[in-house]
RNA sequence: GGGAGUAUAGCUCAGUUGGUUUAGAGCAUCUGCCUUACAAGCAGAGGGUCAUAGGUUCGACUCCUAUUACUCCCA
């Protein structure tokens, strides 16, 4: 075998096993007779590139499917990508502007082209990055949501939907982003905190024009769509308005006053300006009272006809404008400072402009009832459980749902017009016109014309565990009946209501059956300082570069080593450091190993003793790592894992098997090491799946395709724990020695003499002898009935360890020494007693608790005792 | 405004139905080591009134109440 370096680079090696698994199809699935074990992808924007948050998640996902297939299961983790209407399209529209094309001067057909032509170059790149990470994802079974037979199943949902009265179109009021020119759904809409101002308005009276009411707005650019003030009919103040009419300043339009007890009398003067078409309360208040409603703004958000003399003004110019006005007129009482929240698209970031709009709605009610049930009853689980709460709190209060966007790139909603503006809803033309000719005999296929509109991109993705498999349009295939329901789903919180709940919903209505078992909710990716990593702050390093820098290993533990499921990860590129650092250390555990030589010889007794142990010390770990899997601990489970090899195998079981320099090693030890060793790279395969393959290969000569990710995981096979607590004891005492060593200078090379004061310990340590005089370099143990004079002397547990040492000791420091501990001892006793003596603890605590602080009592006791011997013999 | 969550070492987090010595780990810090696998390392050490105030209990980091601070979600 060629020489190994002496640094583990992972450059070298990643890219070697990722194409190595890749032409063996280590990755695809086909269905057969094992338990299935599915994920899909939570689809990434076509637009996207792989940033922090995508690095957690798909690490997530990798984790548990390497370990599936490694218990046995018939993996499939399904990859793909979303079309992303409203990203796309813009991305779309901004890469043509610098062509010096307007969308606008294109056909839609025209447009689609060019859409779809950018998706083909630049819409995979995400999922090529996910390669370099090692995600073990089916691509044969790569996804797209506009794929033809995922579209198809979107249209014939749609229809279904329509058909069953759960879905219908009407004027609602929406939020609009002027901006990307389209409705949004309330999930789309952000909320933030806004310094602004509260202007207080003067509405005269038309009876008589000297007086007037005040009215406080902070959109004081909406009066020309006022056609009523309100105020509490509980509010005495306004008694006298009953029946009047007030002229709105500026637009001088008399308005009535109504009376309502939805205004809050605290609230400014109490008095309300009410602007049906922009505003949702004033809405609802407008069709309380039969009100006009007066549509003021164009799409793009500046000012209409309706405006007047501010037409075609933007909105937030013409509020400048109309407070000058205002105030050069006399009608602007005063203007406050006033802090409130403002809703912004999730797209464009753009003030949302709540709009009287023809839009498409999906009924939520019905469907959101059964879907809470199955998450309360638990027969969906979410990791953690305190993302129920915010479910349910969801799902008891949903409003319908916006489903149609005014954009090209997307599923175009399946409604025809006929020339009577009457619709028929069909999943093709043909079956539209058959529908339209029982309305319209006489009617022309060419005179139907498709609504210009598509789907909300979630009414697409909502059904990706079950159109992946084509499970909408051949219910009954074989693939949606082997792998749904699919068994993890892995997301950030953030789309819980957008995605999350939406799929349950489509699970069960579609195919009667929930969409995937467990919900694993990731936190957010932070950085240092706890802001969330976004493009503008710039503070998201890039993923690849991590990679590179770290190694795909380095980052995958890295993500892992600091997020519990649900907790934000405040990210350090430390982490991926640490990572490498662990790679590094496997690997030179294998370069120790590949230099020795093998002599058939007797074995050492503390080889047979560390095997031994070391093997008992795994099933106590495995046992750890099962429990931490099947509770999605997979940082804890890592956490194990990386302790179980550095500490365990690499300090304390490699130091005792490793034979002396340039001596050989015999063969039983050997062979033993190394199978212990390939059950290690088995247990970190999951999570390192790169520098284990590596190190499986170097263990022993294999075939190339003999992969250790298709090999079994270990199993916990006994519950024998006895030698591990017996270690951990051995362990304190080498440990003590080693310490005294470091505090005297005594050279690790210095072979020194020590003697154990005899007591109920003895056969433990006895049996173990040979390990402590190799580890911490004594020369034999002698045991003794009494302190050795002269001697350092070291407390273990209860056990007393005599070290001659040839230095002087220094006495007072000694002295001092013990007196703390003396002083800690009788403290502690001191508790112990207070506990003892009280006979309400003593007759109400179980007898094993009562035992147990009795012990604590005697050994106590006995190191007090010691230490009070220790000191007198030292003054 | 309504709801949820968090508060443990300098930092990030464990702490499983209250009792295993007056709290553990990793990173960082400090000390000593280039000891022939590894300085991306080895051997050690220091560091915490478990947010605050009450309460329940023989016993509270753990359960309850209030307060404070921060985070998230919803309106």
């Amino acid at each position: 075998m060629a020489e190994l370096e002496s640094k583990y680079i992972a450059k070298n090696v990643e890219k070697k096993w990722y194409e190595q698994w890749l032409s063996k199809n280590a990755f695809h699935s086909v269905p057969d007779e094992r338990k299935p074990y599915t994920i899909v992808i939570p689809p990434p924007n076509v637009t996207g590139v792989l940033h922090m948050g995508h690095m957690l998640n798909e690490t997530i996902q990798d984790v548990l499917c390497r370990k599936e297939r490694m218990n046995g299961k018939n993996v499939c983790w399904v990859p793909g990508t979303d079309h992303a209407s409203i990203a796309t399209e813009a991305k779309v529209v901004n890469l043509l502007k610098e062509k010096g094309i307007n969308k606008s001067d294109l056909t839609r057909e025209k447009f689609l082209k060019h859409a779809w032509q950018w998706k083909e170059e630049k819409g995979g790149i995400i999922l090529q990055q996910l390669k370099t990470l090692g995600c073990c994802c089916d691509w044969d079974r790569t996804r797209f949501t506009m794929d033809e037979d995922m579209s198809e199943a979107v249209i014939k949902v749609f229809c279904n939907l329509y058909d069953k009265g759960l879905i219908y179109r009407g004027v609602r009021m929406v939020n609009w982003d002027p901006k990307a020119l389209t409705a949004v759904s309330d999930e789309e809409v952000i909320y933030k905190d806004q310094h602004s101002k509260l202007y207080y308005l003067k509405y005269r009276l038309s009876d008589d024009k000297d007086k007037y009411v005040v009215v406080a707005t902070t959109r004081p650019e909406t009066i020309m769509g006022d056609t009523a003030v309100c105020v509490n009919p509980n509010d005495e103040r306004f008694n006298y308005l009953k029946g009047k009419k007030l002229i709105v300043p500026v637009v001088n339009r008399e308005v009535p006053v109504i009376f309502d007890e939805y205004v809050d009398m605290t609230f400014g003067t109490g008095a309300l300006k009410v602007t049906p078409a922009h505003d949702i309360n004033d809405y609802n208040l407008g069709i309380k009272h039969k009100l006009n409603s007066i549509n003021i703004f164009n799409d793009n958000g500046t000012l209409n006809e309706n405006g007047l003399k501010y037409k075609g003004l933007d909105r937030f110019d013409c509020r400048k404008q109309i407070v000058e006005d205002l105030q050069a007129e006399g009608l602007m009482e005063k203007i406050e400072d006033y802090d409130n929240k403002i809703g912004l698209s999730e797209r464009t970031s753009v003030p949302i402009e709540p709009k009287l709009s023809m839009q498409w709605f999906c009924k939520m009610k019905d469907m959101a009832k059964p879907a809470l049930e199955v998450v309360e009853n638990g027969k969906i689980k979410f990791h953690p459980e305190k993302f129920i709460n915010t479910y349910r709190h969801w799902m008891e209060d949903t409003k319908d749902w916006c489903i149609s966007r005014q954009l090209w790139w997307g599923h175009r909603i399946p409604a025809y017009y006929l020339p009577n503006n009457e619709f028929v809803v069909a999943p093709s033309l043909e079956e539209a016109y058959k529908k339209a000719q029982a309305i319209l005999p006489n009617i022309k296929i060419e005179e139907l014309k498709q609504d210009e509109d598509v789907l909300d991109t979630w009414f697409s993705s909502w059904l990706w565990p079950i159109s992946c498999f084509n499970g909408i349009n051949e219910p009954d295939n074989e693939e949606i009946k082997y792998y749904y329901p699919t068994s993890d789903l892995i997301t950030g919180p953030d789309i819980i209501f957008f995605w999350v709940a939406r799929m349950i919903m489509a699970g069960l209505e579609f195919r009667k059956e929930i969409p995937f078992h467990n919900v694993y909710f990731t936190g957010i990716v932070r950085d240092k300082l706890g802001r969330k990593m976004s493009k503008t702050l710039g503070n998201s390093p890039d993923p690849l570069l991590l990679i590179d820098k770290y190694g795909a290993d380095g980052v995958r533990m890295g993500m892992l080593m600091s997020s519990p499921a649900g907790n934000d990860l405040p990210f350090d590129e430390a982490y991926c450091e640490q990572g490498r650092n662990f790679a590094n250390k496997i690997w030179n555990a294998l370069r120790l190993i590949k230099g020795w030589s093998v002599e058939v010889l007797p074995q050492p007794e503390h080889s047979k003793l560390a095997i031994e142990w070391f093997l008992q010390r795994m099933n106590v770990v495995l046992e750890q790592i099962e429990d931490d899997f099947s509770k999605y601990r997979l940082s804890e489970c890592l956490k194990n894992i990386y302790t179980f090899i550095w500490d365990d195998f690499c300090s304390w079981f490699l130091e005792i098997v490793k034979p002396e320099y340039q001596k050989p090693i015999d063969k039983e030890t050997f062979e033993q090491t190394i199978s212990i060793f390939e059950s290690l790279m088995k247990i970190l395969q999951p999570f390192m799946p790169f520098v284990t393959e590596e190190i499986y290969h170097n263990l022993k000569e294999r075939e190339d395709d003999e992969f250790l990710m298709d090999t079994s995981y270990p199993k916990c096979t006994e519950n024998e724990h006895l030698m591990d607590k017996e270690f951990s004891f051995i362990k304190e005492i080498i440990t003590a020695i080693r310490g005294l060593r470091n505090s005297k200078g005594i050279s690790p090379k210095e072979v020194l003499q020590c003697f154990i004061k005899e007591n109920e310990d003895k056969d433990v340590i006895s049996k173990y002898e040979s390990i402590i005089t190799k580890l911490a370099n004594v020369e034999k143990i002698v045991f003794v009935q009494n302190k050795q004079e002269g001697a350092a002397s070291l407390m273990v547990r209860t056990t007393e360890i005599f070290i001659p040492v040839s230095q002087n000791i220094n006495k007072e420091e000694e002295i001092k020494k013990i007196n703390e501990q003396i002083k800690y001892y009788e403290g502690f006793i001191l508790s112990i007693n207070k506990k003892l003596s009280n006979e309400k603890f003593v007759n109400n605590a179980p007898e094993k608790v009562v035992a147990l602080e009795r012990k604590k009592l005697a050994d106590c006791e006995t190191k007090l005792a010691a230490l009070r011997q220790e000191l007198s013999s030292l003054k």
